[in-house]
DNA sequence: CGCAAATGTTAGCACGTACTAACTTCTGAG
DNA sequence: CTCAGAAGTTAGTACGTGCTAACATTTGCG
């Protein structure tokens, strides 16, 4: 029932709220949690997150993220420049990762053990990832055989904390009579990810640029042997390899 | 990520926060959540839900129940009478028993799905409930073939809120020479869980009355055809049926 | 019945998280 | 280089949820 020990919490005198030996996540709150996500994944673009990105990101006012950063600060999940955005520290890069593996365990398990179609998974792994205990998420990737990638192609990091996360050219880079392989996509549209469905674009199948029309006009692809027209706009959230 | 809808929430004129199609839960918090579980619970044996009784559960002080009680009767789940304790309303009873629902399916499916000890899933479960769709929770129900009671016995609401919730008597209730069959015991304390595994004290399984020494003295019960000594205190939270 | 103990409530506070409004700082186009 | 617009911050507010301390009510023992 996520509450405070009984006895000796704000009534002690010194005893500071961060134990030094805090074992990452644990004292952190649902909405921190979701910060140092959006934090990691804005950052992943050389830059520290802005104020407003965040903002976007979570549905929230700017305003409301200053404060929010502030106290990530304080408890040493972040470091922030004022006016400049904020980086992740060590500690709170560890957290992001954390989280970013259980929500993508959860989604492959949710596909492949129970039913759920992958456009519909996001909203429901968002929340489980913060309920969830660190054995639980164990026990589903071990019952999954501990998979390397999510339903989406997202790669899943391990429980030390590492990732392959390589940059991926999308598949509106495809020069003209190019081929490559459907690595991964976003898992947060539905809509797209029934589109792509429909189309049969899925991590793994191969397609190749045919055409482009001119003035980002659209897209000519075969995907695996049949021809679509698809819009630059979609082509640009379809990550491919090779 | 469980925020306010992004605009007119708390701008527009009269429209009121609590739309009369609301479907029960959804814009419950986590705490108004457990905090009808508990009331239900208690109300069970009776009398109306007691401040002091309601905050012993959540392990909270009673002054923090009073204001909650306030809240949760404002938005119409409990009817409190001042001084006297607090009663569920039926919108109230349904979420209760919603979330029993979540959690019962929960334990069962962790238990059988995901090879959590008997002792070990109730936390899990208590933090799970709240996060999980519905839509999640019937696929586990589905997944396990809707059963219908959890795997301490406790019998498993019905998604339309029904229960076949007898009132089942204790162990230590039965006269000397007297059999019964195991139906039931708590989900919450692990210790008491392994123990009783360890007996073979489990539901369905048959216990009968040997002996009971005076003054609330050990009780002799056989276990299948296993004899054993056990305390009053632990005979009164095992429940038998017949 | 009377009063102490048990039970319940209010007042005042803290903290996380959000909001809007008003202000400050940064940055890039001319 | 300047300055307008973008980006960021602070101030003040609200609300949920908890706390302690002090007060009120109910109840059951003697």
């Amino acid at each position: 029932m996520t509450r405070r020990a009984p006895s000796a919490s704000r009534s002690g005198a010194a005893p500071a709220r961060t134990p030094p030996n805090a074992a990452s996540r644990a004292e952190l709150t649902r909405q921190a949690e979701d910060y140092l996500k959006v934090i990691y994944e804005i950052e992943r673009n050389g830059e520290p997150a802005g104020t407003t990105v965040i903002a976007a990101r979570l549905g929230i006012a700017p305003a409301s993220v200053s404060g929010m950063l502030r106290r990530l600060a304080r408890q040493g999940f972040v470091s922030v420049e004022r006016y400049r955005g904020a980086r992740l520290t060590a500690r709170g890069r560890r957290v992001a990762l954390q989280m970013i593996r259980r929500h993508r365990i959860l989604e492959s398990y949710l596909v492949t053990q129970l039913g759920f179609g992958w456009d519909n998974v996001h909203d429901e792994a968002e929340r489980l990832e913060h309920a969830a205990s660190g054995e639980l998420i164990e026990a589903m990737a071990a019952a999954l055989g501990h998979p390397t990638v999510d339903p989406h192609g997202a790669p899943i990091p391990r429980a030390d904390g590492s990732v392959d996360d390589a940059r991926l050219r999308s598949v509106d880079d495809l020069d003209v009579g190019a081929t490559a392989r459907v690595a991964r996509m976003s898992d947060r549209d539905p809509e797209l990810l029934r589109y792509l469905a429909e189309l049969g674009i899925r991590p793994g199948v191969a397609v190749r640029m045919v055409n482009r029309a001119p003035f980002d006009g659209p897209l000519t692809v075969t995907v695996g042997r049949v021809r679509h027209l698809i819009g630059t706009a979609m082509a640009r959230k379809v990550y491919v390899r090779n």
